[in-house]
RNA sequence: GGUUCCGUGGCCGAGUGGCUAGGCUGAGCUCUGCAAAAGCUCCUACAGCGGUUCGAAUCCGCUCGGAACCUCCA
């Protein structure tokens, strides 16, 4: 049996707004897909908010004996800030901004986002497509749109036809959006546009000769729309329904809704069965976003160099407090909030550092009841993480797990059978490594490593000092059985290198 | 205005009808040469009002407060 047979997974599917038992389509196989960033910029606390909840999805089904295909896009064009039409490219906006080539707009920021994903300890997915590199599939899926009659060309631009589709199939079940108070309450913006409804959005925008990025197409030179790479690569990766699909909650309309329109249309069958939205990260009761001014940079997290924060806080130390609350709730940022995360992930790592170490001290006879209440929280671990992935939950049974650890890391023996003891060593080290993502901090920098030696060498010059060389050849010993060579200066000074 | 969601102790945050997570902070204690770590104890809450129920933080209604989406955003 496996351990997803064991611990059955539900999921809260947006789609309903119910918590639905997880069947895959094909298990063990499961089609994972989340958006991904646009890259016209740095990404920012709240967008990696969503990339490590999905993050932790991914690690969970695939621990648990699933064989998840997870893809993540990288959206390198067609992203405009509005569909109306008269929104700018971000890409080339930034291109302009910056003076640089659209291309090396998104070769720096996917660089730069995939350095802040390692840091985070956020997985790469099996397959992160880009729009760019998809431009054939996303010309076809427009192709087959346009055939099934949902969709019109206007002066090369390409628009779904909302009014249309809905003669057939649903709009706006996914947000639960009524369409007559969309056009209602849009009508005044709706004069000499392309479209014949202001709900219908582009699937292919026609682009002007000076603008850069652009590709040949069956209706002129132009970009796809946004909405529409998602379609065309789950669609190409994961087929025409996969298992899950991901991504923050201010995606869910109209980026997600557009989705399932444009996969109905062309393909008569919606692509998605569990939606699942990752809720917002706030500061002071606000959604983190670049606009708001209230956004800060993952570097500027580790320096502290930001008004918003008062000190530096470790990059697990971040994870470890976006993990204290469930995905689907909004997490309010604070300095207080972070200090105390950081205090409390402390805690486990130490835990997590220990019990690596810790053989079994074995304590008299079996206590049955004890062993009873162990396995009880390494299957809580299971079950938690079961019920719609519960961080939160999952994190409160490791914290109780490192009490016993600290008992035991105290020399305490235990009335536990050993196969039990190796059970709750693998348990909490394999959630908190391969399931949380959280591994112990040990990026020292090397000020405190300097600052650790002088101490040393400060410590063996008193040594020397009072004749006590054989306290000063140890200290000198040791570190050079870390790789550290001290070396005595004519003068009494010392230097040292590292390996 | 429309749609959806939320309001839990000093702070952050789980929890969906009875069994009242967890972390951080504060106070006291144990251990300890000092400090740290660890352990124990205490501070025990569900915005307000009303209803359903033997029983509600959890269900229903109203009031107040807040947020997200409806334009780009993870």
């Amino acid at each position: 049996m496996t351990l997803y047979e064991q611990h059955p997974v539900s999921i809260t599917n947006s789609l309903s707004g119910k918590k639905e038992p997880f069947v895959p389509l094909n298990p063990p196989f499961v089609g994972l897909y989340s958006c991904g960033p646009t890259v016209y910029n740095e990404v920012h606390l709240g967008n990696l908010r969503t990339f490590t909840a999905f993050d932790v999805v991914y690690r969970y089904l695939t621990h648990i004996g699933y064989r998840v295909r997870y893809v993540r896009n990288i959206t390198d064009a067609g992203h405009l800030t509005n569909d109306a039409g008269e929104g700018v490219d971000r890409i080339e906006e930034s291109a302009k901004l910056e003076q640089l080539e659209p291309m090396e707009v998104v070769q720096k920021y996917t660089t730069s986002f995939h350095e802040v994903c390692r840091i985070f300890n956020i997985l790469p997915p099996s397959i992160e497509p880009t729009a760019t590199g998809h431009i054939v599939e996303q010309i076809e899926m427009v192709k087959k749109i346009l055939d099934n009659g949902y969709a019109y060309e206007t002066n090369g631009s390409v628009y779904f036809d909302v009014r249309r589709f809905m003669e057939k199939y649903k709009y706006g079940e996914l947000s639960g959006r009524n369409i007559d108070d969309l056009l209602e309450g849009t009508r005044e913006l709706d004069r000499q546009d392309e479209k014949r409804n202001s709900v219908d959005f582009a699937i292919w925008k026609a682009v002007s000769p000076n603008h850069i990025q652009r590709w040949p197409s069956p209706w002129g030179e132009g970009i796809p729309g946004w909405h529409l790479e998602c379609s065309a690569m789950g669609t190409k990766y994961l087929g025409k329904t996969f298992d899950i699909h991901g991504g923050g909650m201010d995606l869910k309309f109209p980026h997600h809704e557009c989705e399932i329109a444009q996969n109905v249309g062309a393909y008569g069958v919606t692509p998605v069965r569990y939606w699942m939205h990752a809720n917002m990260l706030t500061v002071n009761g606000e959604k983190m976003s670049k606009s708001k001014g209230n956004s800060f940079l993952p570097k500027e997290l580790f320096t502290g160099a930001h008004p918003l924060l008062e000190k530096a806080y470790s990059p697990m130390a971040v994870r470890f407090f976006m993990l204290q609350s469930h995905y689907s709730s909004t997490l309010d940022f604070s300095n207080e909030a972070l200090s105390a995360a950081e205090k409390g992930f402390k805690k486990l790592s130490n835990a997590l550092g220990a019990i690596k170490k810790l053989d079994f001290i074995p304590l008299g006879a079996e206590d049955h009841e004890l062993t009873k209440e162990l396995e009880k929280l390494i299957t809580a671990c299971y079950t938690n993480m079961s019920d719609d992935f519960n961080t939160a939950k999952t994190l409160a049974v490791l914290f109780e797990m490192t009490s016993w650890i600290n008992d035991w890391k105290a020399g305490k023996g235990t009335a536990i059978a050993s196969e039990t003891f190796e059970r709750f060593k693998q348990t909490f080290i394999s959630f908190m490594e391969d399931v949380l993502g959280l591994r112990e901090e040990e990026e020292h920098n090397q000020e405190m490593i300097d600052g650790i030696i002088q101490v040393l060498i400060e410590l063996r010059k008193q040594a020397r000092t009072n004749k006590n060389y054989a306290l000063s050849d140890k200290i000198r010993d040791d570190l050079k059985a870390l790789g550290i060579q001290l070396m005595d200066g004519k003068a009494g000074d010392m230097s040292y290198t590292i390996d």
